[in-house]
RNA sequence: GUGGGUGUAGCUCAGUUGGUGGUAGCACCUGGUUGUGGCCCAGGAGGUCGUGGGUUCAAGUCCCAUCACUCACCCCA
């Protein structure tokens, strides 16, 4: 029989890791609530519909790497901003509230070659604000997220850019067309492409050459329109006054059509070819786009968890060892019997309560006991057991008493609740 | 889709010019203490050497194929 493994690009998160994981999604739960976030969870399965008319018909992601049931025209979602904004506005919860801030967690599908910081179902956390137009917004989002990653421990830079708008963005584009052309002989192979499919793709390409060519090229920021312009300027006052390092970026493009105006990555050179563990950036067409109402601005961003987790891992090993109240180590059938119920009543006290099940020797029990992390061991034995008494034993200190138990198991759960 | 690297115990890895699979480390079990954990010591268990073919008296080692994993390109969190 040949062995059954996880699929190529999907991952188990087991003990001793999953706490990391559980670390981080309490971190972020807790500032995300500091900010008024709430919390919205979604299906994974939507129309592919969705997708192809949020992200773009033309992105890779829409492409080929999307997770769809062809005959079904259904599709694991490859991010969580269609699905947020699709609830949203199936929901009206606009008029709910002007302005929503949603947050929500959980696991994300795209058909690439996995690589470091690259999977196939992959983790987000994603933060939205909808109904906001303000650059104070844009700001405060910004401020968030590095709140958030300095609270981890987890160092990163943070770069913007303005993609400006539908009125102004034409004109740009026209202006870096041209100066494309002029170079095109010079270009790497997949920018020669990109220079037909997305012009704002050359300027962030890492070939050494292009990255020289375009050096010289045309920056957005100064072909923003007037509006676009002010917001731009906005935001940067507003990150200013709330003392959040960025700096700015001319040649960040982002990938997803629906973007416009403020673009912004959280940047690390810890993850080898992964250089963003989180990004974002406004939207302020796409909930019209998706047959909401007018008028419904939006900006958010999404954080890579798997990309968080290994740049935790890599930081320090921060071991978080496992702890409990109290392991009741029972000797002899009739002692385990005793301690099979004793251990019960105690759980359902609160107690974080352990026993061995495998008829072991005392040296062995006190040994899980000690690798439990138990704070306390209670040992049973037959003479005890007939004696109406019990050894608690300090498992740090190693002291010991003799405590007196009788056949009532909630006086002894009493008892053991005041000792420890 | 394209290119590179790696597959030996649950994990991390040795393995020489081809000559019997490692007293290796971590983890696990038992004992050293008639009923007391961590440290130490002794012992034990654990393997189709990724899989299939080929060369050879002999293959973990050389050759071919295949699968898996991994890193990178593309793209993205």
């Amino acid at each position: 029989m040949t062995k059954l493994k996880a699929l190529n690009g999907f991952k188990d998160i087991v003990p001793g890791e999953v706490e990391l994981w559980q670390h981080v999604e309490n971190t972020a739960r807790d500032i995300f609530a500091r900010f008024s976030f709430s919390e919205i969870r979604m299906p994974i399965l939507e129309k592919t519909e969705l997708f192809a008319r949020s992200i773009g018909e033309a992105t890779d992601i829409v492409e080929k790497e999307m997770y769809t049931f062809v005959d079904k025209q259904i599709t694991m979602r490859p991010e969580a901003t269609a699905s947020l904004l699709r609830a949203y506005i199936q929901h009206g919860l606009h008029v709910q509230k002007p302005v929503q801030r949603l947050f929500t967690i959980g696991p994300m599908f795209r058909h690439e070659r996995p690589q470091k910081g690259r999977l196939r179902q992959f983790h987000q956390m994603d933060v939205e604000v909808l109904g906001a137009s303000s650059p104070r917004v844009d700001a405060e989002l910004m401020a968030m997220g590095a709140l958030l990653l300095e609270t981890l421990g987890i160092h990163v830079s943070l770069e913007m850019n303005s993609l400006g708008c539908p009125d102004c963005r034409p004109g740009f584009r026209k202006v870096l067309l041209d100066f494309i052309k002029e170079r095109h002989g010079v270009l790497c192979d997949d920018c020669k492409r990109r220079s037909t499919t997305n012009p704002l793709r050359v300027l962030d390409c890492k070939n050494p050459v292009c990255r020289e060519q375009v050096e010289e090229a045309p920056s957005i920021q100064d072909h923003l329109c007037d509006g676009c312009s002010e917001h731009f300027t906005a935001v940067q006052e507003g990150l200013n006054q709330l003392g959040v390092p960025y700096s700015l970026n001319k040649f960040m493009v982002r990938g997803l059509d629906y973007y416009s105006r403020t673009t912004f990555e959280f940047i690390t050179t810890d993850l080898g070819a992964q250089a963003a563990v989180g990004a974002g950036g406004r939207y302020d067409g796409l909930v019209e786009q998706l047959g909401g109402s007018r008028n419904v601005p939006g900006i958010g961003f999404a954080l890579g968890m798997e990309r968080l987790i290994l740049l935790l891992q890599q930081q320090e090993e921060l071991s978080t060892p496992n702890v409990i109240d109290l392991f009741v180590v029972g000797l002899g059938e009739a002692a385990s019997e005793f301690v099979f119920s004793l251990v019960h009543v105690l759980r359902k006290t609160g107690m974080q309560a352990a026993m061995d099940h495998e008829g072991r020797s005392l040296k062995s029990q006190m040994k899980q006991a000690n690798k439990a992390g138990a704070r306390f061991a209670l040992i049973i034995g037959e003479n005890e057991l007939a004696e109406g008494m019990a050894v608690l034993r300090n498992m740090e200190s190693q002291e010991q008493e003799e405590i007196g138990i009788g056949s009532n198991l909630e006086d002894i759960s009493t008892l053991l609740v005041e000792k420890i």
